[in-house]
DNA sequence: CTTGACCTGTGACTTAGGTCGAAGGTTTAT
DNA sequence: ATAAACCTTCGACCTAAGTCACAGGTCAAG
């Protein structure tokens, strides 16, 4: 069991966050001691890690929200239901995932253009890079110009 | 050339949003017409397509400048400093692609776990296949638990 | 010659997701 | 018994990324 602060400091995170979250039902300590302390399990840590994590790859607090509702009205929900939610968010996870792909390819291929070196980087031509679907770039600096 | 109105409407964002891209310093149109009209290029589309492609996987305003701005320093700067920022970047990039990949991997479990059927999910155990990282969960509807 | 699209500048307002402080009160640890 | 951590409610404030409206003015097309 966690106390609010402890579990804040577990993972990172500012109390008034977890006040936040609840008040907003993404999480409610599962119970409270009889001082009223809020008391957090490591399930609901767990949950809170989750949350975290959503956040990160970029669902809203109310896509978050959504999906851990199903775990709570499971019972009065159909299968059908859950799953028909389930496709959706798997749906714009795949969205997404092809997009970061797009922009990892695009990435990489600029890092393999350039040389790293200390030369200016004129000939670095990222935008062609980020913004073509193409094939790859790579430029040369000449080595003396002056001397042509 | 686009005027402002036709690339807005062509990439289904607002007036003021080209504007308020163009304030900070994302986007400015490579010219004006002699009557201070905002004359949009091709290339500037693309740009724009970039900068809405980036903001959906999650960069931020001033990660996507940062990135653009490689472009428009790049006579001033080194390719040292180029690899960098962009090695920083693919970085990023490859950390969401792993917490996506965790996403889709735990939501495909999830979406085959449940049967999809008119049934109570009571048995559909979300976090479990949201939280663990480990094995497959199936649920199974009892048919008749009345007459058991 | 009127209408709609554009220009400028300004400032208010919005949503999401917090963060902070104050006021006033309890609990827990040292 | 005192300090640190917790409780509550309440409301102010913050950033990001816009959006909207107003005022006063120019421009282009039918
Ligand atoms: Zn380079
Ligand atoms: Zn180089
Ligand atoms: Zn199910
Ligand atoms: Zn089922």
């Amino acid at each position: 069991m966690y106390k609010i602060g402890e579990l804040a400091k577990a993972c990172d995170i500012n109390n008034d966050t977890l006040r936040f979250y609840e008040k907003n039902a993404l999480l409610c300590p599962s119970t409270r001691s009889e001082s009223g302390y809020r008391l957090y399990t490591e399930k609901d840590k767990e949950t809170l890690q989750f949350i975290l994590r959503a956040k990160g790859v970029g669902f809203t607090l109310a896509e978050i929200r959504e999906l851990l509702s199903i775990e709570v009205n499971k019972a009065d929900s159909a299968c059908a239901d859950v799953k028909t939610l389930v496709d959706s968010k798997l749906n714009d996870v795949e969205t997404k995932l092809a997009e970061l792909i797009r922009f990892q390819t695009s990435l990489k291929r600029l890092s393999n253009a350039c040389c790293g070196g200390a030369e200016s980087a004129e000939h670095c031509t990222i935008l062609e890079a980020l913004e073509s679907d193409t094939n790859d770039v790579r430029h040369e600096h000449k080595l003396n110009d002056k001397e042509s």
